[in-house]
DNA sequence: ATGGTAGCGGTGCTA
């Protein structure tokens, strides 16, 4: 089982590249994020033709995620539990894969820049949310996939630039912190399971001509469970994408699982 | 030192 997840910057504007990626790579299930699309205008129909079955939580102009399934999508949870008052749509979580079940979530995790701004307890408040639930599912002991855009660069290997990053929301030392007591649970990171070199990322920005200098962040993460981790077979990072026509400045990062 | 890009929506916010 091939599961996939990916920040899309607008659905709107990528929903070609999103088709044309799900032909050719033939993911069983993918997380989309930044979908900035309401539930009323996501096109299901075109995800349908391609045998897709859709979950999704959005909202108009900002945030928005969605699951995307060959198989049904059971037991859906949308936004992340914990914090009624919270209403961005950031969170959507689902069961999936028919014979070989995995429960999935599709993760847009807040920015939080700049440090200093009220944006920045918000980001840590919510991964200290999500670890709450992370340990819930957990304690099922099912194959769990916490997959998507965590806003998060893990280590110094995983940006161009560390010194560049050291006080950016995605790089600060409590970001870190925060992420590594979530992973502490017995989370796995799929690609680094795999993977052991620098140089690996997943998002470049739109400015500065930062795809063409390589001047990338890994932040678009597959968090596995034990049940899932000792099922994995291989990992990896679709960065031709970002080379597409009017792309998104995140590429599909995926993993796959034995059935 | 500054600005550099993209999407949404029709101005400034978010990233």
């Amino acid at each position: 089982m091939k599961i996939a997840t990916w920040n899309i910057n607008s659905l709107k504007v990528r929903l070609e590249h999103v088709r044309s990626w799900l032909a050719s790579a033939q993911p069983d299930v993918l997380c989309l994020q930044e979908l900035k699309l309401a539930d009323e205008a996501f096109p299901g129909l075109a995800f349908a033709e391609l045998g897709y079955q859709c979950a999704t939580h959005g909202q108009k102009t900002y945030n928005g995620v969605a699951i995307l399934s060959k198989t049904a999508i059971e037991d859906v949870t949308r936004g992340l539990p914990g914090d009624p008052a919270d209403t961005q749509a950031r969170y959507i979580e689902g069961v999936t894969g028919g014979k070989s079940p995995v429960r999935v979530a599709s993760i847009y995790l807040p920015n939080g820049n700049p440090v200093g701004s009220d944006k920045y307890p918000y980001k840590l408040s919510w991964l200290k949310r999500l670890k709450a639930h992370a340990s819930r599912l957990l304690a099922l002991e099912e194959r769990l996939v916490l997959a998507g855009d965590y806003n998060v660069i893990p280590h110094d290997i995983d940006c161009w630039d560390p010194a560049a990053w050291r006080s950016d929301a995605l790089f600060a030392l409590d970001t870190r912190l925060a992420f590594t007591a979530f992973q502490a649970l017995g989370l796995t990171d799929a690609v680094r399971a795999c993977h052991a070199e620098p140089g690996l990322y997943s998002f470049w920005d739109y400015q500065a001509g930062a795809w063409q200098k390589n001047w990338g962040i890994r932040i678009d993460h597959l968090m596995l469970s034990p049940q899932a981790a000792d099922r994995l077979e291989a990992s990896g990072i679709d960065k031709t994408v970002r080379a597409w026509e009017q792309p998104s400045d995140h590429v599909p990062v995926w993993c796959v699982l034995a059935d």
